[in-house]
DNA sequence: CCTATTCCCTACAAATCTTATAGGATTTAC
DNA sequence: GTAAATCCTATAAGATTTGTAGGGAATAGG
């Protein structure tokens, strides 16, 4: 399932989208719109401006705004920047691969290549879908 | 990612396979195999003989076995058991529907139809596949 | 019937991860 | 200079996962 950080930082990049022209929001804007704690919400949007989806700017008249076009933010990025690995096992994982602790040998490990064909299917929508495709269905 | 739980019964159901024959295995034989605490395998294991997959007998010479085709036990089936919900948000989960907290409208949300769409293809997989497509690749 | 063995069941403790909060530093507009 | 806003780091609170404990119930074998 996906967390909490992530279902907020597609709340606030789909309400980043609506408001076009590169008008900057306030934080507290978004946050009160769908009731999310201002401090929770700066930790995520800092978080995606770093990963250079958004841009801001500091003091009165500041807040953020989309530096991308919504095309160019595949979900795949938001969910793996704020959740981590979509592989549903870590040996499968391509971004954030680790060995198994319990499993000897991954040549022969039965689950590890059905594991990697759920995470071809996944990815074949995560990666296709983007931002826009959340916009035009709102 | 799947947890420990599902890990470790997908580790316990394959052993179970690979010993044909019906003959009883003891949990303690299988923990130690994988190196996973007697008493946590030791409540998966109830809660497998619980969903129909293995039968046990009580003392000596007792201990657990498949007690279905390895063929009849779908991989998504254990997951949902011991992981839960398979979708990657509770207003599309098939067995473990919930409204979305945050969400107000699932019909113009544009978050849900594309989760629909992911958990569609990882069940094209997860219930296609089964104990016995594991057990022969290992 | 008695005993050792093994699964059954429930409760709880420990560890980890997620969610949220706090408080000040920095930048900017006016 | 001051107020407004983001930036940054640390930590607290809460939830979930993982693991432990201890006794109950059934069974095999004598």
């Amino acid at each position: 399932m996906l967390s909490k950080k992530t279902k907020y930082a597609f709340h606030a990049l789909t309400y980043l989208g609506k408001n076009r022209e590169n008008k900057t929001v306030l934080i507290q804007e978004i946050a009160s719109t769908y009731g999310i704690s201002h401090k929770f919400l700066e930790n995520i949007l800092l978080e995606l401006k770093k990963a250079g989806m958004l841009g801001s700017k500091k003091g009165k008249g500041g807040g953020y705004y989309l530096i991308k076009q919504p095309k160019d933010i595949p979900l795949s990025k938001v969910i793996r920047l704020l959740d981590g690995p979509i592989a549903l096992l870590p040996c499968v994982s391509l971004n954030y691969y680790e060995p198994c602790e319990e499993c000897r040998c991954e040549v022969s490990c039965g689950l590890n290549r059905v594991m990697a064909q759920v995470r071809d299917e996944m990815l074949n929508v995560l990666e296709n879908k983007s931002l826009a495709d959340i916009l035009e269905k709102e």
